[in-house]
RNA sequence: GCGGUGGUAGCUCAGCCGGAUAGAGCAACGGAUUUCUAAUCCGUCGGUCGUGGGUUCGAGUCCCGCCCACCGCGCCA
């Protein structure tokens, strides 16, 4: 029997089969609940027994040892099988095993196949970023995209088709705003150097001089009304703003490594929403209610109450009108089986609302109705725990911020490897700068307020993107002394089973990369990846510092270089999924 | 008022459908190394898990009440 590449899942089965031949009352409704166990207790731990037993008065320890002598050869083989506590099934990898386990998984192919059933033959759109169109991007707009593109990345690790849609905010009120400023304030030369600066600056001169109730409001409305009945005028300046955002957002995405399959902003459903209000109405879902047409949900504790305005009394269509538009894209021509939609958690309430009315439209229209997800996130706030702003009031730039990365990074290796030729720092430092940044966003539960403050963003040592990327330098150069390449087929050949105390954890941790996967991709949260990562890279800085990799005796040292091997794969290719870069020296 | 999210060590945070003695990083203190890169490793210190009840063999985790913080709740996105 080949070795499975998730063994928690492949114990679960073992168990599951040896219940039924042990002949227990309902064996079907045995859930073993195999998960990855405190070290101390051995590699995983099956709780399921407790609760089997109990709602049945069932001695639990007595029902486990009648389950246990029922497990197959290979598992009895492969494993320390121990029944602990009132009724815990322990299993504890033998050294053997964990070989086996590195040999089967050499490659990242042979990984990525392990873990492709989670979504094979699926297609995921993802909707991050997003950012209005004539600003610039600041530290809120961090943290959709790095989430985003390290959900895209295991989505697509999984099996899945992924396709990267970046939902631009390119339309509405606020380009009546910018074009009334734009005309009477614009500077070409300023629009030429840095034309997102000086958009943004004739957006907010705009803004302020079109006050409530004032005729200059009236005059921007008019110039919206404009540019959507097509006045080649406003239409041309519009490409302009939409063009020139494009390009500035690029630079950004670029440094984070992010590149989109489609910027379908909220201009391109403008005229997708009539389908909409029809469907909704024809339907009886939505209904009208003081002018607006809105959808109500009974059933819902709030939202019987609480409308979703899907068009405005006036009229004109809103965020919900184009969302639901969207969405019916997404499902009709884009095939998605599955919609991530990564946006901080103050637009939950929305994305609850919308979701229900899409399952209700699309049930009663008979379309398919695919997967949604909203990954939501906290604010970034500062030290007070209010809305970030410099020292000046202005919030903090993405592109600052990340140049102040690479600075502080630059400074740092300069420090470290003041020999290493200064385009070699640079190098280092950009992508441990900017590893830096992303990793910070990424280690933390996505549902919590991310505090920001520089020295947590740019801090280089603890739980950070460098300590991760200094263990895979580290191995690098022990394969650079060795003068062999980690996928030498001659180190596996004569390694044999791993012995000291620090291989053997390591090479236990290796072989839990995939529940980390898994647990990663299922709740959509990457900080699981990130802590597997920083776990491994500990258990490999532990094992470095214990054992030397590059002794005398050629299976030993096989054996370790195979350990370090595998932890290169695996680091190398979490952090990929993460979206960092990594290096060969730093 | 209704609802969402959060409250765990001095600080920043993990804690995976309830499971074994609650864990990291930073900070503080002590130790290892003239190295296969010390951006490292080992150790010490540090917590009535906001609070009061309840369910359970077992609760940081589930249920109910209360307190605190941030946020959302009819035509912004």
């Amino acid at each position: 029997m080949p070795m499975a590449f998730n063994l928690a899942s492949d114990f679960d089965r073992a168990l599951k089969a040896a219940a039924a031949a042990a002949g227990l009352e309902d064996a079907s409704d045995f859930v073993p609940e195999v998960r990855t166990a405190d070290a101390r207790h051995g590699d995983f731990q099956a709780n399921g027994v407790l609760g089997y037993a109990k709602a049945r008065k069932l001695n639990p320890r007595a029902t486990s040892e009648k389950i246990v002598a029922q497990l197959s050869g290979e598992v009895r083989d492969r494993c320390e099988i121990t029944i602990a506590g009132p009724g815990f099934i322990n299993f504890t990898l033998k050294p053997a095993a964990l070989l086996e386990w590195l040999r089967t998984f050499s490659t990242r192919e042979a990984l990525a196949a392990g873990a492709a059933a989670a979504h094979a033959g699926q297609t995921w759109l993802v909707d991050y970023s997003s950012p209005n169109t004539a600003k610039q991007m600041h530290v809120g707009h961090l943290r959709s995209a790095v989430i985003g593109e390290a959900i895209c990345r295991t989505l697509a690790f999984t099996g899945a088709r992924v396709i990267r849609d970046n939902h631009l905010g390119d339309w509405g009120t606020q380009f009546g705003k910018l074009i009334h400023g734009y005309k009477r304030w614009a500077n070409p030369a300023a629009l030429a150097a840095d034309p997102i600066e000086e958009l943004e600056r004739l957006y907010k001169l705009g803004h302020n001089a079109t006050p409530d109730g004032s005729p200059e409001l009236d005059e921007a409305r008019r110039e919206l009304v404009k540019l959507q009945n097509g006045d080649p005028e406003n239409v041309r300046l519009w490409q302009k703003f939409t063009e020139e955002s494009r390009l500035a957002f690029q630079q950004i995405y670029d440094r984070l490594g992010i590149r989109f399959d489609h910027f379908l902003g909220e201009s391109f459903y403008n005229d997708k929403v009539d389908r909409v209000y029809r469907e909704l109405g024809e339907t009886g879902i939505a209904q009208e209610s003081e002018g607006a047409l809105v959808v109500f949900h009974p059933e819902h504790p709030r939202f019987k109450t609480q409308p979703f305005i899907v068009r405005k009394a006036d009229g004109a269509s809103n965020y919900a009108s184009t969302d639901l538009a969207t969405a019916l894209y997404r499902a009709e021509h884009l095939h998605a089986d599955g919609i991530v939609i990564v946006t901080d958690f103050r637009q939950a309430d929305h994305f609850e609302q919308l979701f229900l009315t899409v399952k209700k439209w699309f049930t009663a229209k008979a379309y398919r109705v695919p997967e949604l997800h909203h990954v939501s996130f906290g604010a970034v706030t500062g030290e007070d725990g209010k809305a970030l702003k410099t020292r000046s009031g202005d919030v903090i730039r993405l592109k600052a911020l990340l140049d102040e990365a690479e600075e502080r990074a630059f400074a740092i290796v300069t420090e470290k490897n003041p020999d290493l030729p200064e385009s070699d720092r640079r190098d280092i430092a950009r992508i441990v700068g900017i590893g830096a940044v992303q990793y910070a966003d990424l280690a933390q539960n996505r549902s919590s307020n991310y505090l920001f403050s520089w020295d947590k963003m740019l801090a280089l040592e603890g739980n950070t993107a460098p300590y991760l990327l200094y263990a895979v330098a580290r191995i690098h150069s022990i394969f650079r002394k060795a003068a062999v390449r980690p996928d030498d087929p001659a180190i596996e050949g004569i390694a044999i089973i791993p012995e000291t105390p620090t291989e053997i954890a390591l090479a236990r941790k290796l072989t839990k990369f995939p529940d980390a996967i898994r647990l990663a991709t299922e709740s959509l949260r990457p900080h699981y990846l990130c802590l597997f990562l920083f776990e491994l890279a500990g258990d490999y800085s532990s094992f470095n510092n214990a054992d030397k990799v590059l002794v005398e005796d050629p299976p030993i040292r096989a054996r370790r270089l195979l350990l370090c091997a595998r932890t290169l794969l695996i680091l190398d290719t979490g952090l990929q999924l993460l979206g960092l870069r990594t290096l060969t020296r730093m």
